[in-house]
Order: structure tokens, then C-alpha cells, then sequence
DNA sequence: TAGCAGGAAAATC
DNA sequence: GATTTTCCTGCT
């Protein structure tokens, strides 16, 4: 099926799609190809119109602008996060990125793979277990995959899921599925509540009792940020850490030298207390200002 | 709380 | 080729 969205506001496609919070976006020349919901999806930016085609009538217009949260005021959330030069150049350097909004259960899975890997790798880890155990649909005469049910992926055995080449991580992905299909991570409820309350609520599968094993401070930060609205979470990656090292040592506290010379060891109280103070520097959507940083550190990086 | 292990791929030397 | 690094978390 094809349609366009027509843009209401600024939006980058690239930016959006190369800011490392998708991991399944693949550019073919001028078209992006992806898997969002149970759609394979090509758009392509023309102007202020995204050209579109998908495999399902399930994902059209509304969808996309839903997914990319097209119908938000960017102008407005960029204007209240340029406290400073450093966040108003990376601004101005990505302007038009937009946080997305993922599946909930897709985006957890994806940041509990995501430790201590790196983005390619990252993607071939998702792609791997989306052709093992996603159901397949056909797009333009090519297989493509929707991402496992919790469900499945409960099912599947941790020896089969290391086989997908996920190391350590095929266990805590497993554990994490079992936790999501057995209904005991409710994500309507985090996506309800603020803030603090979401955190918590992710964190622990019943309220102050169990840990959800394998996704700590940072990992729940993320599946808060990129799939349940909460604008005001500040992921602290390794690259958000010389980020913030360099241009903004006195949220770090006396740690910043440590984190300059490469060594990062953040413990949760250290986390959370530098999460904190960066969500008062930034403000309500203090989430925004950590994807901009985080795009420009890394351009920085390839440079 | 500090130290360490974890597995494999990518980046770097 | 060998070594280092990699969008981190759990365990001791």
C-alpha cells in the first residue's frame, strides 16, 4: 500500500533513523526499509512529505505518525532544552531528530541485547533472532520478519538463543521474555504513570519485590525514553559519559576525571544522582537533549 | 562498594 | 593477526 504523510513541523528521516535508538532501519539509495509492528515498511523523505509504501494496510498514515511522533511540537521541546552552546550546536547539528515511539516489549529486548555491544553488532543480534523466530511476511518479494512475542522467546531454549550469537546475554533475554509474556511487566501501567513511579514499576516486576533481571538503570531508562513517552529520562551510555565529562564536568561531580581517562564504573547512586542533574539542567524533556548529545559525541568520534 | 566476569563481533593497532 | 573496545549488569 502506498501514502504519504505530510509534515506538520520539522523532521529529519535520516537523523531520526541513524540516532541509534532504532535498530531495525536499513538505507537502500534514496528509500529506508524497516519492520515497525507487524509491517515491512519503505519511506523516503521528500521535503516535508514522506513518501511511504508497506506491506499492511495496519501501518499507513496514522501509524507512521504515531511511530514518529510527528503530531509533537519539536520547535517547542528543542526551544526548552537549549540551555547552553554545547546542547543548542548538537541541536542545531541533528535538527529535525525525533525520539520515536517503539513497542515497549521490542525496545526492552533490544537495550538488554544492547550491553556492552556495539551498534552493528547490535543489529545483527535483532535481525538473527527476528528471522529465527519472528513470523515471516513478504514485502515487494522479499522475506521479512516481525519481532518475537515475549512469548516465544520464553519458549525458545537459552542454548538455541546463543546460538543466535548473543553470548551472556541469551539467558537475561530469556528471563526478561518470561518476565513480559507471564504478564508481570505491565506496560500500560508504565506508560501511566510518571516518571519516578514508571521507573520503579519497570525496575521491579512487583512493586519494591523482584528485579527484572538484566536491565538496570540504564536499560530501563531507555525502554522508558524510546517506547513509553517518559521525555524526562536521561540514559547514561559510555557516550553520554565523556559527553557529559567534557562539557558539563560539574554534573559529574569529582567522577569526571575518572570517566575522562576512560575508565566509567558508574554505580546506581552515581547514576541517578548525574541522571538527576542533568534532568534539572534540561528540563521535561531533558530526554531529548541526551539523544542530541549522543548523536554528536559519536559524530565527533568518527571524525 | 570495588572488582570482576561475561561472549562475540567490530574497531583499532 | 593480536589487542582493545563495545549504547552494561550481576555477582562476589
Amino acid at each position: 500500500m502506498e501514502f504519504t504523510v505530510a509534515l506538520d513541523g520539522p523532521f529529519s528521516l535520516e537523523h531520526t533513523l541513524e540516532s541509534g535508538q532504532l535498530f531495525r532501519w536499513e538505507r537502500r539509495g534514496e528509500w529506508w526499509y524497516g519492520v515497525a509492528g507487524s509491517s515491512a515498511l519503505k519511506v523516503r523523505q521528500e521535503g516535508d512529505v514522506l513518501r511511504c509504501w508497506s506491506s499492511s494496510d495496519m501501518a499507513g498514515s496514522n501509524f507512521l505518525t504515531r511511530y514518529f511522533r510527528l503530531d509533537e511540537d519539536l520547535n517547542h521541546v528543542l526551544a526548552a532544552i537549549s540551555k547552553d552552546r554545547v546542547i543548542t550546536s548538537a541541536v542545531q547539528r541533528f535538527y529535525g531528530m525525533r525520539l520515536a515511539r517503539q513497542d515497549p516489549w521490542e525496545c526492552l529486548a533490544s537495550f538488554v541485547l544492547a550491553t556492552n555491544a556495539n551498534i552493528p553488532r547490535i543489529r545483527t543480534m535483532i535481525a538473527t533472532i527476528c528471522e529465527r523466530y519472528g513470523g515471516p511476511f513478504e514485502f515487494e518479494g522479499e522475506p521479512f520478519h516481525g519481532f518475537p512475542s515475549a512469548g516465544t522467546l520464553a519458549a525458545a531454549s537459552v542454548v538455541d538463543l546463543r546460538r543466535c550469537g548473543l553470548g551472556y546475554r541469551a539467558p537475561f533475554l530469556k528471563r526478561v521474555a518470561t518476565s513480559v509474556a507471564g504478564g508481570r511487566v505491565d506496560f500500560a501501567k508504565v506508560q501511566s504513570l510518571g516518571y519516578e513511579g514508571a521507573r520503579k514499576e519497570l525496575l521491579s516486576e512487583l512493586f519494591g519485590e523482584k528485579l527484572l533481571l538484566g536491565v538496570g538503570p540504564k536499560v530501563a531508562d531507555c525502554v522508558l525514553l524510546f517506547s513509553c513517552d517518559k521525555d524526562e529520562a536521561f540514559p547514561i551510555d559510555v557516550w553520554i559519559a565523556r559527553a557529559l565529562a567534557k562539557s558539563y564536568p560539574k554534573m559529574l561531580g569529582p567522577k569526571s576525571r575518572l570517566i575522562g581517562d576512560g575508565k566509567l564504573r558508574l554505580s546506581l547512586r552515581d547514576y541517578d544522582r548525574i541522571s538527576g542533574a542533568a534532568r534539572r539542567h534540561f528540563g521535561k524533556y531533558a530526554g531529548y537533549a541526551q539523544q542530541y548529545l549522543y548523536m554528536a559525541a559519536r559524530e565527533q568520534e568518527l571524525s
